[in-house]
Parts: C-alpha cells; structure tokens; sequence
DNA sequence: ATGAAAGCGCTAACAA
DNA sequence: TTGTTAGCGCTTTCAT
C-alpha cells in the first residue's frame, strides 16, 4: 500500500512552500501565476505520490468538514443498512464522508446523535426519528447544519422530509394480493403509531375488502410479530387467510412463531409484506412484497440537503417516493 | 430538543472565562483552585442547558479525534453490516464515533479509504481487506494509527488480525451435515482465494466423506450462487445431495437458480451454510448453519486497537474466534 | 482563584 | 511569481 503524502512532505519534496502547493491543488494557480514549471512539478509529485490534507484542521480553519450526520434506529434493519449503504455510495462520489449513529429508538439518543453530529462539524444532518418531537432549534439556527427528515414523516412537519409513499403502495400492495387469491387478508400490523407503519395500515384498510381485519402490536419487531401470529392462530388456521405483515421484522416473527409451534408453512398460503428481501426467496409459498425505492431515497436525501450555509428554503411538504411490488407467485413445479 | 450550549455561550452566560468553563468541566478545577461557588454556577448552567466542545478544534489540538475508522468489502453483506452495528455499539460506550467506508472488493478503494480516514485523523483503523497487500507502511509509521485487520487472514501478517475460525467451525458444520443426514454433501464454494472462503474449503475437505465434492467459483457473490447451483443440476437432481453454501450470498443465488427454474426446495433437502440470518427460518427444508460470533469479534478487535501511541506489540498469530452451530432440522407437523 | 497566550495544520488575503 | 501571516476553537502552561 502505498500511502499518500502530507502536504509538507511534498512541499520539501519539490522545493517550494507549502503555500505554492496548496495553490496549484486548489486550482487557484492561475490566479496567483504560479510558474508552469512549478505546477507541473507539484503535479509530478502528486500523482506519484499523492496528497493527503489533513481535513481536521480544513474543517476547523473552514468551518465546514464535506461529513454528513446520519441517525437511524438501527443497522440492523434492513431497510437502514441499505439506506446507510446507498447514502455512503452517493457520499463518496462526491466526496463527502458519512458518520452514521444507531438510536435503538431511543428519543434521548437521537438528541444525543445529533448533538455528537454538530460537535464533529457535520455539514447536514439526516435523521430518522424516532418520535414526533420539536428539532425547530436545529433547524432554526442559522449556520447550523441543515436537517433532512427521512422515512419517518410524523405530522405535516415545516421542514423537508423524504419518505416512501406507503399509503399508496399499501393501497397496490394489499389489491395486488386479493388479485392473486380472493380469500381474505388478515394484516400482522407492528404499532401504528409510526408514521409509516400508520399509512400502511391506512391504505390497508381503503383497499379491505370484508373478511379482512387487522391485528395490532405496539411495537416493530420480531416480538411484535411472534405475538401477532400467535393471535392470529389461536383464531383461524394459517391456510384460511392471506397474511400481510407490515414490516420485514413482523413477518420474520410470525414466521418464528410458526416454526416454535412446530408447524411448517403450507405451499398454497398468500404472503404479503413490506420490504422486499432477498431472502424472500426462501420462502416456500407465494409472497407478494412491496420494495422501497431506497435509492431513490438516499438521492432524494442529498438532492434536498443544503450543505453550504444557503438560505433554508420555505416549508415544504414532504416528498414521497413511490414503492414496486414484487411478485413471487408463480406456480412452481414439484421438487427437482 | 434541547441543544447543547458551546463553551463560549457557557461562559457568557455564567460570567467567567472560556478557560474556567473547561477547568470545571475537565475536572482540572482542583487542581487550578477554582472557587466552589464558581464551580456550582457552571455546573448548573452546564445541568441545565448542555455542552458541546467543538470536537474538531479539539482534535486538531490533542491530534486525537477519539474516532476509529473502519473499512469493509460491503455493507449489504449482512456479516459486515452487523460487524458494522456491533462495532458502532462499542464505540459509542466508549464515547467513539466509528467511520465506515465501504470498498466493492477494490483494493484501489481499500487504500484510498484508509487515506481518507486518516486525513480524518482517526485514532485507530479496522480494515477487512480485499487481497494481501502490503499494509506495513500504515503500521510502521510511529504516531500513525493503529490498524487491526478483521475477518480477512492472509498468510500469516506479522500484524494483528482478529477472525472467525472457519477451519474448525468448517469441520463441525460438515460433521453436523453428516450427523443429520448420510448422504454425500455438494460443497458450494466462493472464490477460494478469499482465506475465509479457503479455511472453510479446507475444514470440508478435512471432515468429507466418499462421496462429497465441492464446485467451485470465482467470486463471492449471489451471481456465483447461482452458477454454482447450475452446475450442480446440470448432473444431479436436488434432493440426492446435501448442499453446503460457503456463504449466505452464495445460498441465496442458488435458491434463486433453483427458483429460475420454475422448481421447488425439497423439504427432505438439507441445507447447510456458512453465517447465519433469522430468515433462514423461512427455508421450508431443513438447514444446519454456522453463526459467527460478530459480537465477539467487535469485542477483540477493540481490545487489541490501541487508540494512544501507545507502543506497538510485537507481531502476533492471528485471533481466532469460534463460532456456533445452529440446526433447523426438526421435524415440522404437516401444515397448521 | 482566574485569565492570557501559544500553537495544532490549514486557507486566503496580502506583502514582497 | 512566491512567501508571510492571521485566525478557526480548543487545551495547557504560565502569569497575574
């Protein structure tokens, strides 16, 4: 490996000042007429050598460190490692490194993020809350970094948010499954009181027909679903309904929780849930999923973020990315 | 929310200096004889309203950023992704932010990444490599951070490297299959140049039967799943083999091969893999899977980073960690 | 018992 | 055409 220099290193190395060096890589060589020669052996230098700043002190002297804050739940859930890893790609294209902290939903944590994120100089915050709270003093603040809301739209907030449209995906989404079974639905649904998780089960309901009913946790998580398939078993057998459930963590529960009852999933049962997966492909029966167009969200995100101290745009409302379901229903042979 | 004051508002507001402020809050004020009644005022203001240090002036001053960084092949690989969580649950008890920066597999990007990191002043360097390259630059250096390589072992570095043990844990998992089953496994192998991918491909060897064989790929990836699988029914039929995938992308192109197909999973088939995901609960056949303890792996790597200059230890043989089978190989009642 | 001041490495205006 | 310098906010030593 090898590692590139300081910028003392090469303005030892090729006899100038540190200055001149610092010219001729900002490009400002021309305004300052720096000697062709001169450039050109700089140039030299650096590109076999390389150059490394010492962005520490660029942050401090610029008051701006090209970092971005992200604060999610999570990791561990798919939908935020992927988020995560889309924002990374798209921050590494432009230079931008990003910091990422987990909250466990904690609301003192996400506080605590992001006080941690500004300490550190970030040049924008993108934060996924976990409750409905007042960050107006963030935004509020001139010259502080700018915040983008993301996944999480509680209220009709006054500042910018990206998030999928779950309440139209769910109205598809739930069509989608009486198109492929006219049986009835039942709907493994984690708490509403998530926003999203609140539109989900909204656009469920627009689009039930009779027979289908809701069940309700009141959290989004692997327990959530384990107690939500219980529920559901103690009334009907699993073959009777399509099941929907509202998140990757409740299906993967309720899952659990027929495995722990050492029973095993029927062929002909109707699979709905939101988040697509790869390893839905796993799954024995038919599945229809809604995947979030999280690209597209992660370049929402950072299309929306003003990192230089612009003016903060007017409220606006949120921005909603459409969702694409995936049909696993084909009719599959008997085993190879 | 309520934002943490910077030292300057703390030491407008009570009425003494920047430099008490920090006295009281460094607990230097003993020893710098500041007056209780000073002490309590700042401490109440600090109690009530928070603080916030501007951690890139300090780390330009200390030439610490209490940061670490980490360097991975791919936050969607779900090793990594939950190496990624656990390690940014350590730091932040410890009141670390973790970096992360992901590299495709790029050895170009591995070393661009460290560079950044460390232009970032970084106290320490985790770093899953993509080849053997010669990193002892990184390491020579006095006053440069420490690196500790993760999940990759190649050869034999003279620098510290912390891992599953996947020859052993290759052995048990290849037993467990037989233990389960007596027919011959189909061992479905990555690219052997990665050392995981190698030692497992070793333990499987060491621990096969008459009958066993293993294909083999070039990459590690679900594209290479799925060529593998094709391979293998190209002269067998699914269920006369247990199938070892060498890891969880490669299970997942082989499934979706089989799924390519228009065919099912046998629910007699026994699946084995290496690392292990709760939705392998939705796998309809049974399944002996080797979990890696990532925990445990975060817990050593920090151990060994050594964030202050501290003196480097003499070159020392790799950590390895042991990992734990998990079997879903009950036997399932017919349908709920 | 508290404040003043230097210096971390960089940038950008200005001096030479 | 190139070098010198002030200052970003913090820590730490020294002066008051």
């Amino acid at each position: 490996v090898r590692l590139a220099k300081t910028v003392e290193e090469v303005a030892l190395a090729t006899g100038v000042s540190i200055t001149t060096v610092r010219l001729v890589t900002n490009g400002q060589a021309g305004r300052y007429r720096i000697s062709a020669r001169t450039q050109q052996r700089v140039r030299d230098y650096i590109d076999t050598h390389g150059l490394r700043v010492n962005q520490v002190a660029r942050s401090l002297k610029l008051q701006r460190s090209e970092a971005i804050g992200l604060v999610i739940p999570e990791i561990s859930n798919p939908f935020f490692a992927r988020l995560m890893a889309e924002l990374e790609a798209l921050c590494r294209e432009r230079g931008l490194v990003l910091l990422t902290a987990s909250t466990q939903e904690d609301p003192d944590r996400v506080t605590r993020a992001v006080d941690t994120l500004i300490a550190r100089g970030v040049d924008g915050l993108i934060v996924a809350p976990s409750t409905k709270s007042d960050y107006a003093a963030v935004l509020a603040r001139p010259g502080r970094p700018h915040l983008v809301f993301v996944d999480r739209v509680f209220g009709s907030p006054p500042w910018i948010a990206v998030a999928s449209d779950h309440y139209r995906t769910s109205l598809d989404l739930t069509a989608a499954m009486h198109a492929v079974e006219p049986g009835p639905i039942a709907f493994l649904c984690a708490n509403p009181v998530l926003p999203s998780i609140a539109a989900r089960l909204r656009g469920f309901r627009k689009a039930a027909k009779p027979g289908d009913f809701a069940l309700k946790a009141t959290t989004d998580d692997v327990a959530a679903g384990r107690q939500l398939m219980a529920d559901l078993l103690t009334r009907h057998s699993l073959g009777s309904h399509g099941v929907l459930c509202s998140s990757l963590l409740v299906l993967e529960g309720a899952l659990k929780e027929v495995r722990a009852r050492g029973r095993s999933v029927p062929p002909h049962l109707l699979l709905g849930t939101y988040d697509d997966h790869p390893m839905l492909d796993f799954l024995p029966c038919r599945v229809v999923s809604a995947a979030q167009d999280i690209g597209g969200i992660a370049r929402s995100v950072l299309d929306v973020l003003r990192l230089q101290n612009e003016v903060v745009t007017s409220p606006s409302t949120p921005i909603l990315l459409s969702g694409t379901l995936v049909e696993r229903v084909q009719v599959r042979s008997k085993h190879v």
